[in-house]
DNA sequence: CATATTCCTGACTGTTCTACTCGGTTATTG
DNA sequence: CAATAACCGAGTAGAACAGTCAGGAATATG
């Protein structure tokens, strides 16, 4: 889990995306000018997004990307694990190479816990949360013992 | 709030730091072949803690690094908004910027709760949990009113 | 069929950050 | 004085970020 801006801009386009979605698939020259990124940029991200399997793409005139399951099904952790990179093993948090003093150094658990913590956080939260600017009960909700039930009933608000 | 590696460092820093310092200051130069991390980066990172007021130091022969604080007024938070820059406006998360339609950036709210979020956490974590490996317990209580739930879920390496 | 549209791909660029090196200065101890 | 160790500033290779550019491949429409 990485955190970048380039995850922002991911997350901040299929937001777009989804609210755009209503009728038929959404060019990213749309996008690109209603959230001011650039079209290219915006190609290398959903590349990766569509090998994720969050999006779809449909080519020719009248095509564009739609989404590939409901914004209650797709996660902001989703998001953002496909377009960041693996984070680069800096000595830590990387299994090996930490070992300090024979097992593993001091601060391991820290950058686990951590780790683990930020990523349930945006596990917690899926893409109509945000639409819905339903956030602080994700928030609270994130470490566990909650009982909000993502709501899988619902059809296409998309 | 940044949490890049660097922050990390800083914070493997500390806790060797706090561990060494047992008996009078420590050098730099003890910290870096232990941790192998470089002088000179150690000596920048040191610097900015010295100016936060979470170390001092003592020249000459026999000097070195010593807390400030006992480990337990250090909360973990401290150590990285010390050395880390303050992340630099990326469109949104900066307040102003991010007015796509008007008012906030639909995404604003995620990034804002995000940050919040990450800073309670390891604001919540002294430098002593650290040491004592007591993480599990600070984690929970990030969010105030949980008693111990564990994680719910095992999230793949994050 | 031709053409416009749109996705798709690869290479390349300027800027910033990271982690580090080097050369030196200042304060303190023996 | 000489050794130690904190200080200070400049400079560097490499990586990632954010973006540009040039072209190609699929598809709907006239």
């Amino acid at each position: 889990m990485k955190l970048s801006t380039k995850g922002r801009y991911a997350v901040m386009a299929m937001a777009d995306l989804a609210l755009a979605s209503q009728d038929g698939p959404v060019t990213l020259s749309d996008i690109a000018s209603r959230q001011s990124i650039s079209l290219s940029y915006l190609e290398q991200l959903f590349a990766k997004l569509r090998r994720a399997d969050i999006v779809s793409s449909i080519r020719g005139p009248g095509g564009g990307y739609r989404l590939s399951r409901k914004p209650t099904e797709i996660r902001i952790s989703d998001i953002i694990v496909a377009v960041d990179e693996p984070l680069r093993a800096t000595r830590c948090s990387s299994a090996k190479g930490c070992l300090a003093d024979g097992r593993r150094c001091i601060t391991h658990d820290l950058w686990d816990e951590l780790g683990r913590h930020i990523y349930l956080f945006l596990s917690s939260i899926t893409l109509e949360d945000v639409l819905e600017r339903r956030l602080l009960g994700a928030a609270s909700g994130a470490l566990g013992r909650m009982e909000r039930p993502k709501p899988v009933a619902e059809p296409a608000t998309v």
